[in-house]
DNA sequence: AAGCGAACCTGGCTGC
DNA sequence: TGCAGCCAGGTTCGCT
């Protein structure tokens, strides 16, 4: 499930684990995901130490110390597991030693024992494994193949390709009621659309465009444009919007932090604010506002499925 | 020029 | 049990 509080999740379990380790091999297990692997993809990674991990809307970023950054985008499937070394067999933790920080189903919980395997074994989609030094393992699978990696000069980021057009960060300084109004103005698309659309924002994906609309109560079939200021009219509607946008997915990084911190006492699954969701996945189940007699509705918009309460949403 | 649908790829679920 | 059809977290391309 990876839009922002996913990625975000996952930057910060692979943090605790990978922050000034050394690559001490790369396997890839085929020669492309979404897109083929950049040339020498191996060799520029093994040996370089990871001096931080950051994220920049939907990509994770491990920054080497050769100058380089390994982007990592997860697509819709992508998973990241941890694999650590057992140190003490038998004793301390009888369950698995894979511990999985990316998950890309909310709505399946992993059973127990799902990615137990042993070391050198490994699922079918399971396409690039990551050992350190100290011989922790980083294994990323990805069923569609939507994701990809990337290697690119730190120096230049801004200026690439990737990141050249994005959008400012939701929970950013930048995102304010004032930019979401600017951005919208004249713009005929779908509001929905619009909060869809990386150029705009940066990190929303689907699910949290549809929850952050519902808890606003803004309509996603509303034009863009009608976010925009018009004849000094407080921003009341961008405002809304932009702390909807900001709650929901501070709220889902907390949900999935917390999955995270109890993981050793579960079986690894990942991401409680699946449960949390008021519109997402729920097309004709009763709206969740005490007192609306609205139902969920599914619309497609811009090919995806869009839920909310047309009742709520105005 | 912006905006929409299709394409990329695999798997899971539903219904016959 | 099998199989067809539909749906899925994202991004990019090409046509209007």
């Amino acid at each position: 499930m990876p839009e922002l509080p996913e990625v975000e999740t996952v930057k910060r379990g692979l943090e605790e684990v990978l922050l000034g380790e050394t690559l001490r091999r790369v396997e890839l297990r085929r020669p492309n995901l979404r897109f083929p692997f950049p040339r020498g993809f191996c060799a520029r990674l093994q040996g370089e130490r990871i001096e931080a991990l950051t994220r920049r809307a939907k990509y994770l970023l491990l920054h080497l110390s050769s100058g380089e950054i390994l982007v990592i985008h997860l697509g819709m499937s992508g998973r990241i597991a941890i694999n650590k070394p057992q140190r003490d067999q038998g004793a301390a933790d009888p369950k698995s030693p894979m511990r999985k920080v990316g998950s890309t189903s909310p709505a399946q919980e992993s059973r127990p024992g799902q990615f137990v395997h042993e070391a050198g074994s490994h699922g079918k989609h399971d396409h690039v494994i990551f050992e350190t030094g100290t011989g922790i393992q980083i294994v990323y699978n990805d069923a569609r193949r939507f994701g990809f990696m990337d290697l690119i000069e730190a120096n230049a980021m801004d200026r690439h390709k990737i990141f050249a057009h994005l959008g400012p960060e939701p929970l950013g300084n930048q995102m304010n009621a004032a930019y979401l109004a600017d951005a919208a103005q004249g713009r005929t698309s779908d509001l929905k659309a619009f909060l869809m659309d990386q150029r705009n924002i940066a990190g929303l994906g689907n699910i949290y465009v549809c929850e952050a609309l519902f808890r606003a109560g803004v309509s996603p079939l509303r034009k863009a444009a009608s976010l925009a200021s018009k004849a000094g009219k407080p921003l009341q509607r961008a405002q809304r919007l932009t702390d909807a946008i900001r709650e929901v997915l501070e709220d889902a990084i907390e949900a999935g932090g917390s999955s995270l911190r109890d993981y050793r006492q579960t079986d690894g699954s990942l991401g409680y604010f699946q449960h949390g969701f008021e519109v997402y996945g729920r097309e004709g189940e009763p709206c969740v506002r005490p007192g609306c007699t609205g139902q969920v509705l599914r619309k497609s918009q811009a090919g995806r499925s869009t839920f909310y309460c047309r009742i709520c949403q105005k």
